[in-house]
DNA sequence: TGATAACGTGAGCTTTTACTCACGTTACCC
DNA sequence: GGGTAACGTGAGTAAAAGCTCACGTTATCA
């Protein structure tokens, strides 16, 4: 199922091991400027200080940089996940987590310019399973915590929100983030934090202010613990 | 400004005419099929059911066919903008206003399936200032339905809201067309204007299910004529 | 310190593809 | 009907770019 990194032969080296790095630093820079379908090999060699030949001896073809990126990406993208949501949401309010959860992104893609250009740009064949499954994957932990918040939700109801919650926010990173200055970017980022709490609080029948724990209080559904 | 059609010789004669249109429908086909950077001129010559010499006397290039394709489009979809738009708001509801909004687009999508593809697959230089041409006319559409419904909102503010709602609205358009079946794509949708009512109900201060006419009698603003 | 394997190199091979051009065909005009 | 211009054709050209390979260099291990 994995598209798995493709290399050619895995360095075991150090210096092979750096160069692969140096490669795929090299290959960001370059999707990002020129765009995947301008950028050359013999670019994205020149850009890392190597030879052609170094660059086909790890990597197979031009796709597989393509994906050994966005492994890399993947990779960071998990590690920000999990970084996000485990941050007590019995203390917060519905407002504080989706601010906090557009914030991290918000950073995390500021911290990150090639990853939006790929993500977007590179509507490769190869890269459409890994994207989708990104999606997914976000889709997936928006649901997941729409269901624990409100169960009286249908399965495909919570597939539904996870997907529409995953959409929006995409599309609005992506906008902040085509504006160069911070306060043009902070002014997008508060709408996308106002409309996501408006949606969910309405979707979900969560209020927007209350901090989360009160709300298995009065309710039937009050395993906190698991 | 404009980025002409650049057609290297302007067809004068009906057939060549009729060719011309079959060239930028193959285009359309195939590049929805392969995308621009996979397509060659070759094919779409030949799914149009003429020479690679015919399609090179009428555009000069294979950027031209892009450029050519999206103003077709643009011309299409302007045209469903002035459609959408004169509906007499006055009588309608901020809900209903949305709902018709989403409801027409998507028919428009469905009606052209390459329109998606050829926005979001093209990252051509060649289109950039099209497309963002596009959403700019989008955007100020929205913007100034909202400045009209909301006279205290500033300048800025109103900017922001139809860039935000634009790029929503987009998203959730692909979205909702990613699905082939229907009460899929519908139960998207749904969200979609629940979502876009939420916001600029709230965004706007105008009441979801008040028809806007009554609004201006209790205001101050009331300039309703213009 | 020699043997072996991993690593590094870049000129150039090969394939692809955008694009040309010389020649043939059809339509318009008198 | 004939002269002219618009139209139509597709084998072929040229440039670009992905990728190879034979050879040189560095590191590991005995």
């Amino acid at each position: 199922m994995e598209t798995a990194p493709q290399r050619r032969r895995d360095p075991v080296q150090a210096r092979s091991r750096a160069r692969v790095d140096a490669i795929l630093d090299a290959a960001d820079a370059v999707f990002l400027e020129l765009g995947f379908a301008e950028a050359t090999t013999n670019h994205v060699a020149a850009r890392a200080q190597t030879s052609i030949g170094s660059l086909y001896r790890f990597f197979p073809d031009k796709d597989a940089l393509l994906v050994a990126l966005a492994e890399r990406y993947g990779a960071r993208m998990q590690a920000l996940a999990s970084q996000l949501t485990p941050m007590d949401p019995e203390g917060a309010t519905l407002r504080g987590l989706i601010s906090d959860g557009i914030d991290g992104f918000s950073a995390f893609l500021l911290a990150n310019p090639g990853f939006v250009t790929l993500i977007h740009q590179a509507r490769h064949p190869a890269l459409t399973a890994g994207r989708r499954a990104q999606e997914g994957q976000m889709a997936a932990l928006i649901g997941g915590l729409s269901a624990k918040l409100a169960p009286q939700l249908t399965a495909a109801e919570v597939v539904v929100i996870g997907e529409v919650a995953q959409a929006v926010l995409s599309a609005l990173q992506t906008l902040a983030h085509l504006h160069d200055d911070a306060p043009a970017r902070e002014a997008t980022l508060a709408e996308a934090k106002l409309l996501m709490t408006l949606y969910l609080s309405r979707r979900l029948g969560v209020p927007e202010d209350v901090p989360l724990a009160r709300l298995g209080a009065g309710g039937d559904s009050g395993q906190r613990g698991a």
